[in-house]
DNA sequence: TATTGTTATACTCTATAACTATA
DNA sequence: TATAGTTATAGAGTATAACAATA
């Protein structure tokens, strides 16, 4: 049998300092994880409603309206109801939303490459192929 | 720039799913999650305060009392005030708990090959040797 | 007075249910 | 009546503060 700690023990430890270090970097760009996650959504496309944005992201759909409420606020993203179906909102991200965003981004993988930059070059690209594999895997594959 | 998701965002998800196969897992042995942490701390050595046994595992102190109690109750755990300074409460594992631990990280880990046998025997390697090195880091150097 | 463990309380995050408006 | 969004409420998990026992 392999000696190894167990995957989750290993990987949830650094996992929370990766985030810790996210958060730190967000803070000083003024925005909350769950903003930078929705500008993240929505810098790739628009989306429809509000419903299949908690979706997209994992979240639940009352969980996110304080966060639309201060991004529209700050002009980050427009949200406007749709002309053909007035009780849908049409999300998307503003010119603003898209600076920020991409700012706060740039910041966390200079972080983060500064991280990495702790492993040999070849294990670097395998751990990133390797993590990229794993997180492609569905939920209940995992879970079996 | 290399073209990646940020790491937290792929890993989270990733840990996520490997810590709801854990839960299954410990379900199937009756053991709740903070107990499996507590056994696997004790089964390293035992633990003279509960304080110190706290600070091991990254937990608050009054939040693993209920957890010991059922540890207790169940007989996987001895924990009794320490005659030298009857504050204390010396902490140990019993025989019963020991194989109740051991008998689920087995199955813990028996599931967390059957997952890494999705890559590549090169890759898994570079993968296991990576994220023990970045989880040896410390938290402040992550966070920088 | 200081320390260990415990209990009680408050706070944060999230999910559930009820409500408004549009269709 | 059904759906999108919103608000109100309740629940779980955690941290903080107060307390009891021992030193």
């Amino acid at each position: 049998m392999t000696e190894r700690r167990d995957l989750a023990a290993m990987l949830q430890p650094l996992v929370k300092s990766l985030i810790a270090a996210e958060l730190r970097v967000l803070e000083e760009h003024g925005i909350s994880m769950w903003s930078y996650v929705v500008l993240s959504a929505l810098d790739d496309s628009p989306i429809r409603t509000q419903a299949a944005l908690a979706e997209a992201i994992g979240a639940d759909k009352t969980r996110i309206i304080s966060t639309l409420d201060r991004l529209q606020e700050a002009g980050l993203i427009s949200r406007e109801p749709d002309p053909e179906d007035r009780r849908a909102r049409l999300l998307a991200i503003t010119q603003d939303g898209r600076s920020a965003r991409r700012a706060a981004q740039a910041d966390i993988r200079a972080n983060e490459e500064r991280v990495l930059a702790a492993l040999s070059a070849a294990d670097r690209q395998a751990f990133l192929r390797a993590a990229q594999a794993l997180s492609a895997m569905p939920h209940e594959e995992i879970v079996g």
